[in-house]
DNA sequence: TCCATTATTGAATATGATTATCAATATCAT
DNA sequence: ATGATATTGATAATCATATTCAATAATGGA
C-alpha cells in the first residue's frame, strides 16, 4: 500500500480500467521527473521512451493520476496547467521566479492557519487553496 | 487625476493612441460591473450596449486597462483569465465558492507579512502573489 | 473646416492548449 | 484461447485568445 505503482494498479482494477503499458510509462515518467511539468513536458518524455505515445493518452492518464491522488494540477500565471506530485507530498505553496521560471516549494504553518481562520470568518468551509508568490530568485538577482 | 476616465484618456494621449467610442464603452462596462469578469462577460455587456463591438476589441482594450493599472488579471481554477478592478483597490486575496462561483475579496496583513518573510528567506525578491482559497460558501452550505 | 496620416475596428482566420471521435488494437475475465 | 469492451493514436473539434487585413475613424496641421 506504499508503492505508487501498486496504488495505481489497484485503482485501475477497482474501476474496471485496464493496466496498459502506456499508462505505466507515463506514470513512471511523471514519477521520475521532479518538479512541475506541463502536459507537453510529460508528452516529450513519455514519447521519447516509447515513440507512438500520443498527446491524447498523456492527457487522459494525467487525469487518472489526479483522480487517484498521485498528481495535482497547479495553475501558475500563464494559463497553462502544470502537474506536481501529490502522493505523500504535503500541501505546499510556490515561489515562482519570473525571470527563469524556477519553482520553489514552501510551507508555513502560520500562513496555513491564518487562511483557515479567514475562510471560516467569512462563512466558508475551506477545501483547498493555492498560493503562488512571484518574484526574482537569488541567481537571477545576481545577473544584471 | 482621480477620475478613471481621465487617467485612461491621458494614457492614450501620451502613448499616441486614440480615444475611441469603443474603448470608452468597454471601460465603462468594466467600471460599472463590480466583480471578477471574464473577457466573455465583458464582451456580452459591451456588445449589449453597442452591438458591433467585437471580441477582438474587448481583448485589446482589456490589455490596455491592465497596462494603465485600471484592471488586473486573476487566475482562478478553470483556465480562464478574469479581470478585476485595480485602481485604488488595495491588493487582496480571494475566497472562491466551488459550488456557485461567488468570489469574496479578503485581506489579512499577517498573511501578507508572512509571505514576504518566506520569500526573502528563500532569496526571492517578492513582486506579487496570488492566494485563492477554494471552499463552500455560507449559502451553498445551507442548500442540501 | 477639410485633409492626410495612421491608429483602430470588426470579421475572419490563426493559434495553442485541451478534449472528443472513431476505427483498430490490446487487456482481462472466463 | 476467446469474446466483450476499455484503450489507443490519429485526426478533427473546441475553447480562449491573438493576429491579419481591408475599411473606417480619430487626430494634428493647413
Amino acid at each position: 500500500m506504499d508503492n505508487i505503482e501498486q496504488i495505481f494498479g489497484n485503482f485501475l482494477r477497482e474501476k474496471g480500467l485496464r493496466h496498459t503499458e502506456q499508462r505505466d510509462i507515463i506514470l513512471n515518467a511523471f514519477l521520475e521527473a521532479e518538479g512541475h511539468l506541463s502536459a507537453e513536458d510529460l508528452y516529450i518524455i513519455a514519447n521519447g521512451k516509447s515513440p507512438g505515445i500520443g498527446y491524447a493518452t498523456v492527457y487522459r492518464t494525467l487525469k487518472l493520476l489526479c483522480k487517484v491522488g498521485i498528481a495535482r494540477e497547479v495553475y501558475f500565471d500563464n494559463g497553462k496547467v502544470r502537474y506536481e506530485h501529490k502522493y505523500k507530498h504535503r500541501h505546499h505553496d510556490h515561489l515562482v521566479c519570473i525571470r527563469c521560471g524556477k519553482v520553489i516549494e514552501i510551507f508555513d504553518s502560520k500562513i496555513e492557519e491564518a487562511q483557515d481562520r479567514l475562510a471560516k470568518k467569512n462563512g466558508f468551509i475551506p477545501i483547498k487553496h493555492q498560493l503562488n508568490i512571484f518574484g526574482v530568485c537569488k541567481e537571477c538577482r545576481k545577473k544584471k
